[in-house]
Formats: C-alpha cells, sequence, structure tokens
DNA sequence: TAAAAACTGTGACATAGATCACATTCATTT
DNA sequence: AAATGAATGTGATCTATGTCACAGTTTTTA
C-alpha cells in the first residue's frame, strides 16, 4: 500500500527503510468514490493527501456561480489546500474524485511531526513545493502571453492523460476559458491546421 | 548590513546568532543602480537574492515584443529565477532595479551549502516558497475570476507601495492587462463610482 | 431498461480588453 | 537649459472570448 509513496519520495530524496516505517505509521488511507468529495467550500481543509490510485481535482467557485480548477492530482501527486492546512483557515476550494480513488491522508500535526523528526521529509516537502511554484509561475506567465488554443496544445502536449481522463469542461475550467470556446477551439483544430 | 535579513529570517524561523554568523558568510552585497540588470534572457540565473534596500521586477518577454511582471520585489523580499537557479539551464526572465537597489546575493553553491549545514535554513526556504506558491495560486485564480478593476483594485489595497513606486505601464503588465486598459479603468475609477 | 443527469456541440449576439495612432506631461541626461 | 526619452491619457476600431439558448449524445442511477 505505502510502496508508491516510498518510491516517489525516493525519486527525490534518500530516505532510510526505517525513516520510512516510521512515516508510513502517520499516514492514514481512505478510498473516495466518484464524485464523492475530500474537500468542500467553507470547511477547513485537515489532510494534505497522496493520490495513489484515481484522480482528484481542486476547485473554487466564483460570484458568478463559475468553477475554476486550480489543480488536477493524478497517482503519484499530492493535493489539498495547502494555505487552510496550514492556518487552520476555512477553505475556499473544493477538492473531489473524478475517478474511484484510492489516498493517502497526513493531518497537519503528524506532518508537522514528520518535518521536524525527519529532515529529510522537510527537504521533500520544500522541494515538492518549491516544483509547483516553478509550474504555477509558468501557468500565470502562460495565461497572460499565449491564446486558449496554444494553451490547449501544451496541455494536450505534456499532460495527455490528463485530457483523456478529465470532461472537457473541466479542462476548459482549468484554462480559464468556457466549455463553449474550448468546444470551437477543438472543432477549427480539427478542420483547420 | 545583514540586519534586517537576520530580522526578516526571525521573523519566520529560530536561528541563533552563531548559525547567523556562519550564514552572513556565504552572502555577497551588490548595490545595483536604477535600470541595471541582474539577470538578463538567456542568461543563467546563477544568485538568489534578498532586497536590502530598494525595488526589483522580474518579467518574461513574449513572442509579440510584450511584456509580462512575474513579481516586484520590494525590501525584505527574495527575488531571483528559482527554475534556473535550481537547473542552471538559461533563463527566459529578466531582473531589473526600478530603483537604486542594495541586495544581498546568494549562488547555488553557497545556498545548498546553507541548507544543508543549518537545517533551520531548509525550513525557512520552504515556508517562504510555501507562501509564494499560496500568493501565486491565488493570483492565478483571480485572472480567471475577477475583471481587470478588480484585480487593480485589490493590489491598490494590498500593495499600495508598489503602485506609488512603480509606473503605471508596469502594473498593467503585472495584472495582465494593456497600459490602455489599466489607464481606462483608472479614469473610470476616479469619475464614476 | 427507463429515466435522469452529465457532457458536448453550435448558432446568434454581446462585451471586455487589445490594437493603433496621436498628443501631452514628466523625468533624465548632457 | 535644452533635448531626449519615459510615462500617461484618449479616441476609433477590432477581436477573442463570453453569454444565452437549444439540441443531441453518452453515462449513471433507480
Amino acid at each position: 500500500m505505502f510502496d508508491f509513496l516510498q518510491k516517489k519520495v525516493n525519486d527525490t530524496i534518500s530516505i532510510t527503510n526505517e525513516e520510512f516505517d516510521y512515516a508510513k505509521t502517520l499516514f492514514q488511507p481512505k478510498k473516495l468514490r466518484k464524485r464523492r468529495f475530500l474537500l468542500e467550500e467553507g470547511e477547513t481543509c485537515i489532510y494534505t493527501t497522496f493520490v495513489e490510485k484515481g484522480l482528484l481535482r481542486s476547485y473554487t467557485i466564483d460570484d458568478k456561480g463559475n468553477e475554476h480548477i486550480l489543480q488536477f492530482a493524478l497517482e503519484g501527486w499530492w493535493s489539498g489546500d495547502l494555505y487552510s492546512f496550514l492556518t487552520g483557515e476555512t477553505s475556499e476550494y473544493n477538492i473531489e474524485a473524478l475517478e474511484d480513488s484510492e489516498l493517502l491522508l497526513i493531518t497537519k500535526e503528524s506532518w508537522d511531526q514528520l518535518l521536524h523528526e525527519i529532515p529529510a521529509f522537510e527537504r521533500y516537502f520544500r522541494i515538492l513545493i518549491q516544483n509547483n511554484l516553478i509550474a504555477t509561475q509558468r501557468r500565470l506567465m502562460g495565461t497572460f502571453s499565449t491564446t486558449a488554443e496554444e494553451r490547449y496544445q501544451k496541455l494536450l502536449k505534456e499532460f495527455p492523460d490528463i485530457i483523456q481522463r478529465v470532461p472537457l469542461h473541466m479542462i476548459a475550467s482549468y484554462l480559464g476559458v468556457t466549455r463553449e470556446t474550448l468546444s470551437r477551439i477543438r472543432s477549427q483544430m480539427a478542420s483547420g491546421s
């Protein structure tokens, strides 16, 4: 059950089996069925989650009722609302399973303990967050400098698996356009060049 | 010279004077005059920078020649291109002083050493990057869910000092609109509500 | 297996913001 | 102090994307 997590962590840092055995005790497994929620707006995000199997999305709903997707989390990715998790404030995000999923959850207390007891994990999360920041900065600059079509093409190239597993209106929401616009982009791409 | 840095670090984590005395030896001071560059597109970002005094901006230039500002860095903030700094790849960013500035620079080697020797600094940078990620995620969701005017109002409220110290066409670029659009937003705000 | 819900496509029209062009004011440099 | 460049404002027009409305298809649920 924890092999995949161990492998992913070891891809980034070196930890001993003893250290990982300790880490294991701090996580709790959870199955989440399609269309069920790990977190809903207004709640506090009490877990950070590793996705062993399945697919999650985190999104906000704006004043007009439109959804905006912050992140898809596939197998091997982490999910959660960092701000709410760290501060204990209520979250503005919803986290929903898009497929039947198997998760490993860790609470703030356990997470603090893990980072404190095993400095390699402090390092691991620093690197994880660092890579996430780099990717988020690129996505932000991309929304300023490229058209919706270019962003779609890029996603198609970098994460073809996401496109295949996620309904198109959610892809549109991730790209920052309406489903109608994405639909037109796709039909243009199919006919035109 | 290092007092401000020490204070900022101590706001987040606890370090002893001995630890900080060691850290000091790894930074090199640099003065950068207005309109001079710390980093230019195509170079490798060999320093991460603490701003003691002054103001930097980091920005990219897209295919059409338009500038897009990723970050302003005021006194007490950090700047640099994380991706280039970490990987040694060439950068797509330019970092320019908008005022005569005083900086503290640290190379990748020294930074690695600092994080390795003093785990408290690993923790410090993890928290720094974490907060940056939270802010960047918010900015990204904001560009999807709010109008240019709302984003301008928010910036005005959260960072009035930036607005006062930075030319309006750069504010526009940070918000993801043209200078003409920001100009019209401002005149509407002045007359209208 | 029937009904309901979710998903996708497409036409007609509306709009926020971009683009281009020019004028004015303000700041730097020599 | 003059001259150059930087910054800002504003009108006219254009365009990518949004909005609304309806229809067809696929998937889920009872």
